[in-house]
This record gives structure tokens, sequence and C-alpha cells, in this order.
DNA sequence: AAACCCTTCAACCGCAACGTA
DNA sequence: CTACGTTGCGGTTGAAGGGTT
């Protein structure tokens, strides 16, 4: 690459990463947890810098990852969010727990841009110039200040419905089993994202992959395909226990940011930090909607287009 | 079979935001 | 308030693999 490289250290190692690698960082982050990136690679003796750990983990190690192709669902999800925030990957990433940001930055450049384009293009050579156009023109070239609202306004609304998020938090904490009450009441403003979340905290199996999963399924396809010097391998299982996994009901909660409210909400076997978890999303999505669709209903051009 | 082109995606980079002394 | 270190984010790159000629 022509850039300069982000570490000066001499013997700093580049590239794909190995089995042994990875064995390495997770051992590291078992026993100190995903943060402190900056020690990871003294302590572990990995020859990679601290960013490249933290990449590392975030987009292919971390617990809670599903791995292959997107559903249509979640392409639907991508698209509108995508239309919404703009290219702001990690917001977009928060609603979509499963996907990293990188992932889902990856999918809309390969996929979803093209798709969207041809949709386009299709329209416009059956000489349909309308409406429908200007919006699918915003989200292939989405403008950074969404839509007519101006930023000001945006930021109004924005701290009126984190503020409601705390009153529904309260209201949840002030009953005897918050989780279900919260699992409810997230499922009313918010069923996409519930509908694996509430799995994931009332039972004891998830779709996710445990992080010795991974490094397991990483071994068995280097074991099959020595050659291949990049890794492949699906991590998108199984059953775990919760002790390893990230709960994904919290993602009303993290607009608090308090660790004694969270640690109420989290259960007891589960990560001890929101960061653990991923990024929660900055707001529910019904919430997003209204700020954008007066009747909190996605424009249905929008999921025409995917047609 | 070989050369070339295209697509994919893991990993890198610079920069901004954040935390701390 | 400032300086410095760390972390997170979005844009970009390039190796690898697949497809086409």
């Amino acid at each position: 690459m022509g850039r300069s490289p982000c570490c000066d250290k001499e013997g700093v190692k580049k590239g794909p990463w190995t089995p042994e690698e990875d064995l390495m960082l997770v051992s590291y982050i078992q026993e100190h947890g995903p943060r402190n990136w900056k020690a990871a690679p003294t302590t572990t003796g990995l020859m990679r810098c601290s960013k490249s750990c933290r990449l590392r983990w975030t987009n292919y190690l971390r617990p809670g990852i599903k791995r292959g192709n997107f559903t249509e669902q979640e392409e639907k999800l991508i698209i509108h969010l995508q239309a919404l925030l703009g290219n702001r990957w990690a917001a977009i990433a928060s609603y979509l727990p499963e996907r990293t940001d990188n992932d889902i930055k990856n999918y809309w450049n390969t996929h979803l841009k093209k798709k969207l384009l041809k949709n386009h293009n299709k329209i416009h050579n059956n000489c349909e110039v309308n409406e429908l156009n200007k919006v699918d023109e915003e989200i292939i070239t989405p403008n950074p200040q969404p839509t007519t609202i101006s930023k000001g306004q945006w930021e109004r609304r924005l701290q009126s419905d984190i503020d409601m998020a705390k009153q529904a938090l309260h209201e949840a904490l002030s009953l005897k089993n918050p989780s279900d009450h919260f699992s409810s009441l997230m499922m009313k403003v918010n069923p996409v994202t519930m509908t694996t979340s509430a799995a994931t905290t009332t039972t004891s199996t998830s779709p996710y992959a445990s992080n010795a999963e991974n490094i397991s399924r990483l071994l068995e396809d280097w074991m099959k395909h020595p050659s291949k010097k990049r890794a492949h391998t699906s991590f998108n299982s199984s059953e775990s226990t919760c002790s390893e996994e990230g709960s994904n009901s919290l993602t009303l909660a993290n607009n608090n940011k308090s660790p004694e409210e969270l640690s109420l909400l989290l259960p007891s076997c589960g990560p001890s930090s929101a960061s653990e978890i991923g990024e929660a999303p900055l707001m529910p999505l019904s919430f997003l909607e209204t700020l954008f669709f007066e009747d909190g209903v996605w424009p249905s051009e929008c999921s025409s287009s995917l047609n």
C-alpha cells in the first residue's frame, strides 16, 4: 500500500491473521477483556499493532458475529438506515447487532449500491421520471444532512427521543422483572431488532457463536484448506451458553450510558460491559423512522426498489 | 491452459473524538 | 486549559479467487 504505516515500530506484522495469532488474541481478551488494546501486543507477544488487534477482534473474532449472506430483511434495513443516516456504518451496524460495520460497509459498496443503481437505471430507461427517482438518487448518493430537517431540528428531536428512551427505561427498572417488561417495551417500539434479542435473553441458546467456537472453526477450516490464506470460515452457528454471549436486548438502555442501569438489565452471566456486547443503537429504529416519515412507515419506494 | 478482468472482503490508514494527567 | 495517549470510525487498498476470453 502506498501510505505510510500507522505504526512506526519496526517488525510490526501486517496482512492476514493466522489462527495462532487469533488464539493468542482471544486468550488475551478472555483474560483481560476487550479493552486496553495498547497492552495487547506486548502482553501476548503478538507482532501486531494495537489497532490491528482491536480490528481483528471487533470485525472477526468477537462473539455474536453472523457471517454469510445477508437476508432480504437485513438488506432492506441497511438501505433504509443508509438513506436516513448516510455512511455512518457504526450507527447502522448498531441496528444489526450480528453484523459488523465493516461487513455492512463492504456489503453496501459491493452489492447494494450496484443493486440500487441498476434499479435506478431500469426506471430511467422506462422513462418513469417521478419522485421515485429522487428517492433512489438519495439512497445512492445520500445527503449527509437527511432530508429537509435542519441539523438543529435533528439534534433537538434526537434529544427528545433519548429522553423518551430514558423514561421507558425508568419504567422498566421500576418493575420486578425488568428484562421481560423491557423486552415487551422494545418489541413495541422496535420489533425488528427485538426478534433476535428476545430469543437471546429468554433462552439459553442463541444464534451467536462464542469466540471459542470461532477459533475452533477457524482452525478446522485451516486444517481442511491449509493452502487458503484467507479464512472464509462461517462462524454463523450454533448453540452456546450465555456466559460467552452478548445480550442485545439492551439497545435502548445504552442510550443512557449508565453502568448501574445496564448492570441491572444484563443477565448475570453476560458480558460485564456495554462495549462487550457491541454498540447499541443510537435510538430505537421506530423513533428514527418517525423523524423522517410522518406516519412512521418506510416509504414503499425504498422497498420496491429492491424487487 | 493461460492471460486478463472483475468482485469480494479483510485489513490498513488518517483523522476525529474521547479520556486522563 | 493543554498536551498526550488511546480508541473508534469511515474511506480506501490490494491480495485472493472466480469468471471470461
